[in-house]
DNA sequence: GTTGGCACTCGCTGAGATCGAGTGCCAGGA
DNA sequence: TCCTGGCACTCGATCTCAGCGAGTGCCAAC
């Protein structure tokens, strides 16, 4: 009966410190929430949770502010996510539903997520390793000149220009054509890595061969192509603009912020892993990995299919946000880009 | 006599302003730079100079900051562009030379950009409008479902998914394919868009040929790939953390101007124009077409072939920067990259 | 277990007071 | 004609200090 109230003075803490950014105090709590007790109850309450390491203030005599751990109970027990309105939904539908290829997706729901979360957004591209070989296609753009292109399942296109000791004949082309087409069309990177290394002639007679310098030059750009961590580590950042509402606290949150943004891989690791898509994943404060950002939080949440998540999605805010909203909009957009992907 | 002493003050009061981000008093002007006249000397000139609208003082008794029309000055006529050390210039070439393809090209030159100057750097992706066609392949993937890649001069590859009404046959997919190379290849994109529009059947008779719906479904991608604005305006902005080192002005320089980094088309009006490559254009303060941003100067020059610059790139800072170091690094990339493109 | 009362803490705000870097001006000297 | 040293003045920045008030903790009463 008391913990239930106290779960209340806390949600309340929270609820009020988000929206005014003030430390909130006792009254103020019962006058704004209809919490039916007296502020006195209350104060007695807030001494509890303070022991407990949920809130705490920040000098004698002020309001109580949420811990770290205050948070993460509130978003772990005092929290339903709220879906998002009709209007919001059919916002994002419409909005992500002009993207035009990949890129324009990517940056479209970008886009979206920071403003729908008034924070910075920040988008994995599909990583490589999940995604199937759609086709593969070699261009002639001279005799000794090929353009190699890699077209895959999430609708990347990748392409390498592959120079040739000697001239390839279109037979030849042909041939080596349809021999990619034959191990790679379907699978899995993984697989069609291993099966492309296999039509590469090895013992000398075959070597020596018209066209097998060239298979073995085509198959090393392919798979180099498929390997190419760089694309893994493509990442999309918008609404850096909102972090111009942090006001105070500026060098102690935005500065290393900003140059997180610019680091990827440092990006990716906020994101984490990201559970399956469905799941969206809140890390509060100094839970991150990184000591920098302790006054920040993450939400973020994986997309695509539901056995295989491609990439992970999410934002990066201050501890003090308006968590239940930005889960519903991390978690909305999440859904709508999966759709999308899947349909192209 | 008294005139080059005016500007040697001028010159010095720049320098120091800039070094040491404080109004710069008459005193501490003497002593920094080997003036030989004394500080009451100093100040007479400094009156001019203010009366003049060179200089002006944030209130009475500080020292002076220079104006918009001060910098003006310093850069037109007090500067010379300090050629890089050699170990600047190794270091630019080698990163640059590790680049794979043309977005890789770009990121690595934001990031170059940013870190010689300690700005804010935007890198334009080569706009297509300046390039040819390399190249055009049609893929089926399915017997009427096309893949159409085009190729351009700059690396820029484009693709787009046509779905047709009916199958193709194979021989026909070949004899389209052909004729777009003939009508496409080599060509400026302009020419390229009015010679595709010309094979389209456009009389009932031939219209109702086999294939024929095909040509115009893939002529019309081809032509909306080629005419795609939304290429046009891709940047790349890198060096968003150094916004952090404006210290003070932040609400006045910061915000606005992370807003507009956001608003690609706002960046691509503030780079403007950029003359044809090798000439660097500095713009200062109110001078750019954004009120908001009237205390942050760009420096951007165009890139690509001396004939046709394929896009623009530079930075943006505060007026208050080191600007000889600055244009000599935004020129220094510039032409790196220019070569980078030209042997790709 | 809750409530009203009360003394106490302590950050915030505004009013002086003080300091000093920097200026403008002027009279004297090269 | 131009430069220089001297001097009075301005005014932002900094410091101190008192008063205010939101908020607390504790206690006795219900």
């Amino acid at each position: 009966m008391q913990e239930d109230r106290r779960l209340a003075v806390l949600r309340a803490i929270v609820e009020d410190y988000v929206s005014t950014e003030e430390p909130v105090g006792s009254k103020a709590l019962v006058e704004r929430h209809g919490l039916g007790v007296s502020p006195a109850t209350v104060r007695n309450d807030m001494a509890v949770l303070e022991e407990e390491g949920y809130i705490t203030q920040p000098h004698t005599s002020a309001g109580r502010v949420p811990t770290d751990k205050g948070y993460r109970l509130f978003v772990d027990r005092l929290t339903t996510v709220k879906p998002l309105s009709s209007a919001e939904k059919r916002a994002i539908s419409s909005f992500l539903d002009g993207a035009v290829d990949l890129d324009d997706v990517v940056q479209r729901s970008v886009r979206l997520l920071s403003q729908l979360t008034r924070q910075v957004a920040v988008v994995q591209y599909p990583t490589l390793s999940s995604s199937t070989v759609r086709h593969v296609e070699l261009v002639a753009l001279a005799p000794e000149r090929l353009l190699v292109v890699l077209i895959l399942s999430t609708g990347r296109v990748e392409q390498r220009l592959v120079e040739l000791a000697a001239p390839l004949a279109d037979d030849d082309l042909a041939g080596l054509r349809s021999r990619l087409l034959l191990v790679a069309t379907g699978q899995r990177i993984a697989d069609a890595v291993a099966g492309l290394r296999g039509i590469v002639p090895v013992d000398p007679a075959a070597a020596a061969q018209p066209g097998a310098e060239a298979t073995g030059a085509v198959v090393e750009a392919l798979c180099e192509a498929m390997s190419d961590h760089r694309s893994d580590h493509r990442v999309a950042v918008g609404g850096a603009a909102n972090l111009a509402r942090y006001g105070d606290s500026f060098d102690s949150a935005v500065r290393p912020l900003l140059e997180a943004l610019e680091e990827h891989v440092v990006l990716l690791r906020l994101l984490g892993e990201a559970g399956s898509s469905g799941m969206v994943t809140v890390r509060i404060g100094a839970e991150g990995p990184y000591e920098e950002l302790s006054s920040t939080s993450v939400v973020s949440t994986g997309y695509g299919p539901e056995d295989q998540s491609l990439a992970a999605l999410g934002i990066v805010g201050p501890t003090r946000m308006d968590y239940p909203g930005t889960m519903a909009a991390v978690r909305a957009v999440a859904r709508y880009v999966t759709r999308i992907l899947d349909e192209a």
